[in-house]
DNA sequence: GTCTATATTAGGATAGAC
DNA sequence: GTCTATCCTAATATAGAC
């Protein structure tokens, strides 16, 4: 097995500590000691600290973008939905210290700041492209009022239910379950589905409380 | 007028500069700069910055333990609700730096942890009083689950809807603007109001959109 | 109560040998 | 590529005069 490039570790151990000490808390001898190399090391690969951040966003955004790239006109189904979302959560789930801080870390990254405008604003616009789908397919039946607020609501949702949750486990931030995540999306839009469609809507729901 | 006592001029001025940049981004020399005082002057009156973190969650806590203290087995009306949403909304805003970078925050005063842990508590137990009135006065209509996951969707959104917010303007970061909070708040209620009483919310909740 | 001056870290980052 | 040693800076905090 080829050995993992000393640069990659460095990221991989970063994003870990990140998410479960918070960036601001984690300090690059920190990151350093983690992998037994020394600092200066650490400096070979990365000119500062700001940069492993910045590259670890990179790739985030990346995954972000590709994720969110829902097709315009095309039946989404519900199961479709809930596999989107559920991806959606895991993959906000392997950055969450972006989110725990998050004004913390784009005030020192004022480069981050509008790229990161630019995913929520994909995001949005993710959740209106199923919305209107399933609307189309008489699935949902929403004002467009009350879809604007949906919208929103699912995107807030999005970005701090992992957030949310590490708060009632402070002690632990090793793990998220991003489940529970969810549920409460489909419970936001429930109220809106057709009457046979909430039905099937719950049932899937339910499979997301472990 | 009696001039305000510099202790309180350090509260005050930390306040604002903690909504406005965000705390960790406060230097103790900032805010005596800001006040024209020395950074020495500041210590006379506060043993640390992290003392200063305390006083001002300690009247966060004052404020909304005093709000959050819905009596239960009284009738709520609409309109008390939503004067209650705003109140709510008011103060988080006011002390949305500790919102702003939670983790960080906590993480860096542990005794914060459960107090603050205590109010989230209290503000989905408030929620959760509103809404049971309501169905009392059968104006709500919904289940027992349905009514766990709206609480806590509640209780998330009047945690980080400021800061989500602020999100959009990153750039001035003075005001906040609760109105749009309440709007939201109100329609994740709605779909589980009473045919009439809907009609009524609506109303009120447009009115919060400025 | 307030000031000036200074001590103390801690964290980010560089230099230069191996 | 990696290490050790060191520098630099910014931020917290203290000492002691006024």
């Amino acid at each position: 097995m080829p050995k993992i490039k000393t640069r990659d570790r460095i990221l991989n151990a970063s994003l870990s500590l990140f998410n479960s000490l918070g960036e601001p808390n984690v300090t690059t001898l920190l990151i350093s000691d983690e992998l037994d190399i020394s600092p200066g090391n650490l400096y070979y690969h990365f000119k500062s600290k700001g940069d492993i951040v910045e590259e670890l966003f990179t790739g985030f955004e990346a995954e972000m973008l590709d994720l969110l790239s829902v097709p315009e006109d095309v039946d989404i189904s519900l199961d479709q939905q809930s596999f989107f979302l559920h991806m959606l959560f895991e993959a906000v789930a392997r950055y969450r210290f972006l989110y725990q801080d998050l004004v913390n870390v784009l005030s020192r990254h004022e480069r981050l700041q509008l790229r990161f405008k630019r995913i929520l604003k994909k995001k949005t616009g993710a959740f209106r492209s199923i919305c209107e789908s399933l609307r189309n397919q008489s699935m949902m039946s929403i004002e467009e009022d009350d879809l604007d607020s949906l919208c929103e609501q699912l995107t807030l949702t999005a970005c701090y239910w992992s957030a949310y949750d590490t708060l009632s486990h402070l002690d632990d931030r090793e793990s998220v379950d991003p489940g529970r995540g969810v549920y409460q999306m489909m419970h936001l839009m429930l109220p809106y589905f057709a009457p046979g469609v909430q039905e099937h809507a719950k049932l899937i729901s339910q499979d997301y409380l472990m």
